[in-house]
DNA sequence: GAGCACTGC
């Protein structure tokens, strides 16, 4: 298929319609139907008119002819510009003296003036040279290859020739010429009948008749754009505007705005405004007009609608973008709007998902028919390791024998049962697979020890092979691999002399200028949430890390595991945006057939306690039920052992109804802890400072760790850590520096977040989600104020203790015990949990080298199964904290001596008159508690005869000032009476250095 | 001694 001067050029086309500039028809582009299914595949897809050199040269002999269905003043046209495309490849084959390799969190720049001696690279046998023509390295020479020569050249001046003889019109008087006057009306009639004025009818038409239609296609095929304006556009001319309100929902907030902003553009109009697109995201919005719209928003906006108005009443078409990423979000929905069809005959849900796996969206809604949208993209050719082995004619080194691989690389010790069964067959297949491969290179990329699963030297090999035109992007599944390939590369002459700039550059998204070329190294953050335009190649390394919950052990997990089919085909896709590409996947034939289609969707892989909070808020029947109906329902485990999760929590009651603390902590917007801890934090008048642990907690940590920055980054979080031993109180200090550096100005606030590793984008959307933390707070009542600061929410904020209280009254029973190392070679602290045993912190908290703790225990939030179990961010906390605001207190009277227990662990020596006196404080806390939960009131701080400020002010006192001898309840005789007793009965592991005296 | 990716009226 080819696009003549008339359509606007492959090229020119593609621009238009990227660039989000122009108005509607003369940027939307044609659905090419008769192309046979997808866009990936070769030589099918939409290419230009000049094509690639290589394809030209091999296509047989049609390089210099224009193609056939152009005519006349057409083809003089056509040589002006492939004259033009010939000499813009000639100069950039001359100047190509410097390039770049950016990485994603490093760019790193190299000049090729300095080094120049190619020698010096490509450490593979010289004798395997010189590469095939199309793999040449003449990039690097100053002058054009020697291929580039006198012959070429000579075309090109015939081109220049003939190009000026064509534009020589330009100079002329224009006059009628009636046969291009049919001509244009012709095409112009042509282009109305053929193109999107047919398709949008059928589209619309399919729409129109059937209640759930399955729209397929690519990424990038404009279904996203095209189908809503289609839709509206429908109404309006039918006269039925008003009735039309499309709303589309993504996956991610960043498209939401794009998509949106690329529709106003193209209906010529600003994006909201009451016009006639929209979006609205988390805190952000820009509305359309309520009738005859169409609003962009993320998949979670929609699940909060539904709280409101169950029907969706407002809502005419419901399109679901990009369902086969398996969302939670996008699942969950997917149940909803299968059983609101029932409920409201008039919806109209369009469910649109790439090729793959759109049949099984069409079987969940009863075979509702599909109709595909074939892709723009240019094809990309694909390689396995086998090829690539071959390609680079790679032999093993001596230097290939060193170990080379990072410790717990591949983290298989922690793989789960279907991966291990996976790799099982992989080795039964293997004798048979390399049977097959007798006498070929490929069997030594096995034998050879790797880094990552391929030589170290393929890497480099690989990356000089297709140093050619256009940008290179490698999937590596984490950043120490990164990191790695980063070292590596570095460590070739090439691309020695590198100027580094931290964090992700906005040079990674540019055109790099002429004569520079780029790398960029990516995790799957370039799948789909980054794109970049101008990649021609793509190195897949094969894996993906990949988060789980393991039921079994009650924990998350992560680890890299080979991709699956539809990672593999995006991340193709990713090469082939402004040209045809090429795809190197590094694993090997046998790997890709034993490859999932798919990724494990999100709903089975991920705790489900909010959701379950979801379904009791939005009153979709009972827990497991609901879930059942999924499209890939989770594990009955998993589900059972979220309700217990949060039957412990105190948010449902036996009978699975939502408790009153269970409906407030439905209704904000974060996971249940979090939610408690937001609502502690009100309670006990320490409402801005846990607003900020909340929101880090739920959206992310402020703090960002450069590669080789590492030591500095842990130093400035120390220091804003205060000696407080926490680092949930060290995000507290950095977002009260950034508040007090923001006030000063715009410079302070860039040399604050600067010089303490901190994300001023990630900062600010914490203030504004601790706003609306603050509103959700005011309106169920508990606090008077929707500002986070109001200074009545906040009489005690200063107090430090306090607030740790609060944190194990949100986070409990995610506690761990400290207990002091022997260890010689690894001095600190050993850390345990009741479930896991030993754990570690991580070492980006505050404490993760501390040897000085003021108590033995800990509250994290975050624990996950890596490379070892960590605990990601952790807080020390007092015992009386965990006795006030933990779980259930028993007293015990051994025979030596008398304890008390929380949840019959956490166990502390006490004298049972102290132990009896906190359990009956605590027993009046909580009722007190229990009753503001169900009748939400601001405390009344300033009226200490109330009942609530005595309790709570007692409690207070006793958390603030318990360490002190002189405390009132820390009376006479007892030296250390909250030291905790490592012999008590239900400490489940055998740890005898216990060293406490026995004071009483 | 380590950081896949998202999201919320």
């Amino acid at each position: 298929m080819s696009y003549g001067y008339g359509g606007g050029g492959g090229g020119g086309g593609r621009r238009g319609r990227r660039g989000g500039r122009g108005y509607r028809d003369s940027s939307r582009e044609r659905w090419d139907r008769g192309g046979g299914g997808g866009g990936g595949g070769r030589g099918h897809s939409r290419n230009s008119d000049f094509g690639s050199r290589d394809e030209q040269e091999r296509g047989g002999g049609q390089r210099d002819r224009p193609p056939p269905h152009l005519k006349g003043r057409e083809i003089g046209l056509w040589y002006a510009r492939y004259g033009a495309v010939r000499r813009k490849q000639a100069d950039r084959r001359s100047v190509c003296t410097q390039d770049i390799l950016y990485l994603f969190a490093h760019v790193c720049m190299c000049d090729y003036k300095k080094n120049r001696n190619m020698n010096n690279f490509v450490p593979i046998d010289r004798a395997y040279r010189p590469f095939p023509p199309f793999l040449s390295f003449s990039y690097l020479k100053d002058e054009p290859p020697d291929q580039w020569d006198e012959e070429e050249q000579q075309e090109e001046k015939e081109k220049v020739r003939a190009k000026e003889k064509d534009l020589e019109y330009l100079f002329h008087k224009v006059v009628r010429d009636s046969d291009l006057d049919d001509y244009l009306k012709r095409d112009l009639q042509g282009k109305k009948l053929d193109l999107k004025y047919q398709e949008m009818l059928e589209v619309v038409e399919l729409i129109n008749c059937n209640r759930v239609v399955v729209v397929s296609g690519e990424t990038g095929c404009g279904k996203t754009t095209q189908v809503t304006q289609f839709i509206l556009d429908d109404h309006i001319e039918r006269g039925m505007g008003s009735l039309c309100r499309v709303v589309c929902t993504q996956p991610r907030r960043i498209s939401a705005i794009s998509v949106a902003e690329r529709v106003a553009a193209e209906r010529a109009e600003t994006v909201g405004d009451g016009n006639s697109s929209g979006y609205q995201i988390r805190l952000q919005c820009r509305l359309p007009r309520r009738q005859g719209s169409v609003l962009y928003c993320t998949t979670g906006i929609i699940l909060q609608w539904l709280r409101s108005d169950p029907l969706l009443s407002s809502v005419s078409h419901l399109v679901l973008d990009e369902i086969h990423e398996r969302n939670l979000q996008s699942d969950v929905l997917l149940v909803i709007v299968k059983d609101l069809l029932k409920l409201r005959q008039d919806l109209k849900i369009i469910l649109m998902s790439a090729t793959l796996n759109a049949e099984k969206f069409s079987k969940y809604f009863d075979n509702c028919p599909i109709i595909h949208i074939p892709g723009l993209a240019f094809p990309v050719e694909e390689f396995l390791l086998e090829d690539v082995v071959e390609m680079i004619r790679y032999r093993p080194q001596r230097q290939d024998h060193r170990p080379s691989r990072k410790r717990g690389f591949m983290q298989g010790r922690h793989s789960r049962p279907e991966k291990e069964e996976k790799e099982a067959e992989y080795r039964e297949s293997w004798p048979c697979y390399a049977r097959t491969l007798q006498g070929s290179c490929c069997l030594l990329v096995v034998v050879a020890p790797c880094w990552f699963g391929v030589p170290v030297n393929c890497w480099c090999c690989l990356v000089s092979l297709v140093w050619q035109e256009g940008a290179i992007l490698v999937f590596l599944p984490g950043w120490d691999n990164i990191s790695s390939l980063n070292d590596l590369l570095m460590a070739q002459q090439m691309f020695r002399s590198v100027q580094s700039h931290l964090l992700l550059s906005p040079q990674v998204f540019k055109r790099p200028p002429p004569g520079v070329r780029k790398i960029v190294i990516a995790t799957n953050i370039a799948e789909t949430s980054i794109t970049i335009d101008d990649v021609v190649y793509v190195i897949d390394g094969g894996k993906i890390k990949e988060t789980h919950f393991d039921t079994n052990n009650n924990i998350s997990t992560m680890a890299a595991e080979w991709v699956s089919l539809a990672n593999a085909k995006q991340r193709k896709g990713r090469a082939g945006r402004v040209c045809p590409g090429k795809c190197y996947h590094l694993y090997n034939s046998l790997r890709a057939s034993l490859l999932d289609a798919y990724q494990l969707p999100e709903i089975m892989r991920t705790p489900l306690e909010e959701l379950c909070l979801q379904i009791k808020i939005l009153k979709l029947g009972p827990i497991a039920g609901f879930l059942r109906k999924a499209l890939d329902p989770p594990t009955e485990k998993a589900v059972s052992l979220a309700i217990k999760h949060l039957i412990d929590l105190n948010a449902l009651d036996r009978s699975e109804n939502l408790t009153a603390l269970g409906v407030h902590l439905a209704r904000l917007p974060v996971e249940p802890h979090i939610g408690k801890l937001i609502l502690f934090g009100a309670l006990l008048g320490c409402l801005d400072p846990v607003l900020t642990i909340a929101a880090s907690l739920s959206f992310k940590d402020p703090f960002f760790i450069p590669l080789g920055k590492e030591k500095m980054a842990d130093m400035r979080r120390k220091t804003l850590s205060r000696n407080s031993k926490s680092d949930h109180l060290t995000i507290v200090n950095a977002f009260q520096g950034w508040e007090e550096a923001k006030r000063r100005g715009a410079r302070y606030e860039r040399e604050y977040c600067w010089d303490n590793f901190l994300s001023a984008n990630t900062l600010q959307m914490l203030h504004n989600m601790k706003g609306q933390f603050a509103e959700h707070l005011m309106g169920a009542g508990f606090v008077s104020s929707k500002d986070p600061k109001d200074p009545m929410s906040n009489v005690n904020s200063e107090n430090e203790k306090l607030i740790k209280a609060v944190i194990v009254a949100g986070l409990y029973p995610k506690v761990a015990m400290i207990r002091p190392s022997h260890s010689k070679k690894r001095p600190g602290v050993k850390v345990y949990t009741q479930a896991d045993g030993k754990v570690c912190i991580h070492p980006k908290s505050v404490n993760a080298e501390e040897t000085e703790f003021n108590y033995t225990w800990l509250i994290y939030h975050l624990k996950m199964r890596t490379s070892s179990i960590f605990l990601y961010d952790c807080t020390e906390v007092s015992p009386f904290s965990l006795l006030f605001f933990g779980g259930d207190i028993t007293i015990q009277k051994d025979e030596d001596q008398e304890t008390i227990a929380v949840d019959q662990w956490i166990v502390f020596r006490s004298p049972a008159r102290i132990a009896h006196l906190v359990k009956s404080l605590k027993k009046e806390l909580d009722s007190l508690l229990e009753g503001k939960i169900c009748n939400p009131a601001p405390v009344d701080w300033h009226n200490r005869q109330s009942k609530d400020c005595a309790v709570i002010t007692a409690i207070i006192d006793l958390i603030t000032t318990q360490e002190k001898p002189t405390s009132s309840t820390n009376s006479a005789s007892y030296g250390r009476p909250w030291a905790s007793a490592p012999r008590g009965q239900h400490i489940y592991f055998n740890d005898d250095d216990d060293d406490d005296d026995d004071d009483n």
